[in-house]
DNA sequence: CGATGGATTGTCT
DNA sequence: GACAATCCATCGG
């Protein structure tokens, strides 16, 4: 059984990245593991605008181990930890342009039931931000970091995809707000899903923000 | 609900 | 030794 995805190459050919980061707003986010087939649909996310984005891992060019992934081909994933948590990324660019976008959040779809064991929080709280998507999924370690999404456990179904009703763009979370382009609104929601982080109850919608 | 501080783990200076 | 694209428990209004 093959799972329905972006071919890599054209989802990705010649679009800015803060496109990208919108089109994938509604997009579903699926995770084969074993027996397992967790996801949802991407509700929250953030785009990273490389060398002049002082937010971005790659930043004046910085090159490491660790950002490595960021200057790779499109559909490369950037897998990588911060404190206890694992986040998820896309790589948008061109090899050789470190730029890329952070799933932040996901309104839960498959196997609903194995990603609350996962996570060990129900409601909301199983998917409303990075690290706990994560752990919702069942990405336990970076082992697909580097690889290209085509070639990985991950794919992007268009199968169940919804229309936002209204994407809205934000500053970003977790990002010095006083650097250069700490208030850019780079961050894109689905306004009035539950599942975007930190978003309050009276902001919900209860279509959850999609088009009918 | 909103604000705050601690836990935690790898990376870079 | 400082800091980070986070999460959680706890406290106050």
């Amino acid at each position: 059984m093959t799972t329905p995805s972006f071919a890599t190459a054209d989802f990705f050919n010649g679009r800015p990245t803060t496109e990208i980061a919108k089109t994938l707003l509604g997009t579903t986010l699926l995770y084969r593991t074993g027996n397992n087939l967790t996801g949802g649909r991407i509700v929250e996310t953030e785009a990273y605008l490389g060398t002049h984005d002082t937010a971005a891992h790659a930043y004046n060019g910085r090159r490491s181990k660790f950002t490595e992934p960021l200057y790779h081909e499109a559909g490369t994933l950037y897998i990588y930890q911060l404190r206890a948590n694992l986040l998820f990324d896309i790589v948008t660019q061109p090899k050789g342009v470190p730029e890329g976008v952070l799933i932040r959040a996901l309104e839960p779809t498959h196997d609903i039931d194995q990603m609350l064991v996962n996570r060990g929080k129900s409601g909301v709280q199983i998917t409303n931000g990075p690290g706990k998507l994560a752990q919702a999924l069942g990405i336990t370690d970076q082992k697909d970091n580097l690889r290209l999404i085509d070639d990985s456990p991950f794919s992007i179904s268009l199968a169940e995809s919804r229309e936002p009703g209204h994407i809205q763009a934000v500053p970003r979370v977790g990002v010095n707000p006083n650097a250069a382009s700490g208030q850019l609104p780079l961050r894109f929601i689905v306004a009035g899903n539950p599942y975007i982080s930190d978003s309050r109850k009276r902001d919900w919608r209860e279509d959850h923000g999609w088009q009918a």
